[in-house]
DNA sequence: ACCTGAACACCGTTCAAGT
DNA sequence: ACCTGAACACCGTTCAAGT
């Protein structure tokens, strides 16, 4: 068994500091991860972290793609809506345990590198469905796009770190912010801000999940039962 | 009327601050916008604008304010569906002619301050619509999501300055890129990249969108005809 | 081949000093 | 009340030097 006192002397490595960069990331968020806490925890210098990996771009798409691989292996057995409904909740508890991940993935998103992992995925599940190859397209991009949106919109609740006291404190704050919105301008908004009161997140991510399937089925699945 | 020459010497304001800011963001995108380079347009220090704006961040949330209420300001006179597609697109083209405002939506809905704008605009037609009170929420909490997350994917495509040539270069890479990968990994993400080339965003985006509102007809309005 | 750590260029922000 | 601009703390990145 190797001593464990000489944990910082372990030999550095890519993984080790893609793992480090995750935790920094999840103690301390977006902010808390730079070269020099970086640099601190793993007992070592700048050069070193750059002899594995290009910059700081890199090192954040690799903590993305890491933890976005776990959140990706859902695989139960189920039907294709069942499965859907697995990877996007898959997405939505990663999105949940590691907040920065939302921000992430909207960023890389726009460089074209995460797309093809979760698109590969759901769109699979759209075949599976009976879905006419000429809207698989279409159809895996309005499912992808509804996910990582509402994934996304989500990240605003996943940020206490405290499970579930701290928040329903969130969304009576939220709530009350939105009732003490302008009645002129806000008239809708205000009147809805009650059901964020007691609301699931996850129930109500589901929720849509299962409205663009239903919308998916009427528009091009005109005779399934 | 006042002399051109002097433009310099013009009055420093909250507007002219924010209204360079977004010049900046659009010309040299978001690493173009920095203290310096809005002190060197504004031919000032960098304490004046800090006595007009708190900080960055507020600068960036008032430039994306700014450029989010003008795409809201759709305002067709039609039937709830079409106002949704109209406020959608609007959105969509915003964030075609300002490539920063996906990230920074992106950013700023983890913050909870740009949600409430949409959802208003959104909610009112869904409640047209004709959708229960009970659902009001959950309903329009999906088609922002939707509407928020496709725009944001569409991102990627929208940083091309010239308007249509380099587009369909960028559509053939993405392509190509998708064509070469893994075949083991990838089998269906292959197999609808050539559907990509063709493709235009907006009416992918609108058929989107359609799918939705379909799923809110299919959901909620089951004796819509 | 891999690591050290001082140094560099650049950033957001502050603040004493001006008008 | 509003503006100036030098100064500060901090960041990502580089690189000569070590092993």
């Amino acid at each position: 068994m190797a001593p464990r006192t000489r944990r910082r002397t372990e030999a550095l490595s890519r993984e080790r500091i893609v793992e480090a960069a995750v935790e920094l990331l999840d103690t301390s968020g977006e902010t808390g991860l730079t070269f020099r806490t970086l640099t601190e925890r793993l007992a070592t210098g700048a050069g070193a972290i750059y002899w594995h990996v290009a910059n700081k771009d890199e090192l954040l798409a690799a903590a993305t793609d890491g933890v976005l691989t776990t959140a990706l292996r859902a695989g139960s057995p189920g039907s294709p809506r069942d499965e859907i409904r697995a990877v996007a909740l898959g997405l939505f508890d990663a999105i949940d345990h590691h907040p920065w991940l939302a921000t992430q993935l909207a960023l890389q998103l726009a460089r074209g590198s995460v797309t093809p992992r979760i698109f590969e995925v759901i769109g699979r599940q759209v075949r599976e469905l009976g879905v006419p190859k000429g809207q698989w397209f279409t159809t895996t991009s309005a499912l992808v796009s509804y996910i990582l949106g509402a994934a996304g919109q989500n990240a605003t609740n996943a940020r206490s770190a405290v499970p579930h006291a701290n928040r329903d404190e969130f969304l009576n704050a939220v709530s009350s912010a939105w009732e003490d919105l302008d009645p002129e301008e806000y008239p809708f908004t205000r009147a809805v801000a009650a059901e964020l009161r007691g609301h699931d997140d996850r129930e109500q991510f589901l929720a849509g999940v299962d409205l663009v399937l239903a919308g998916i089925t009427a528009v091009h699945l005109p005779r399934a039962e």
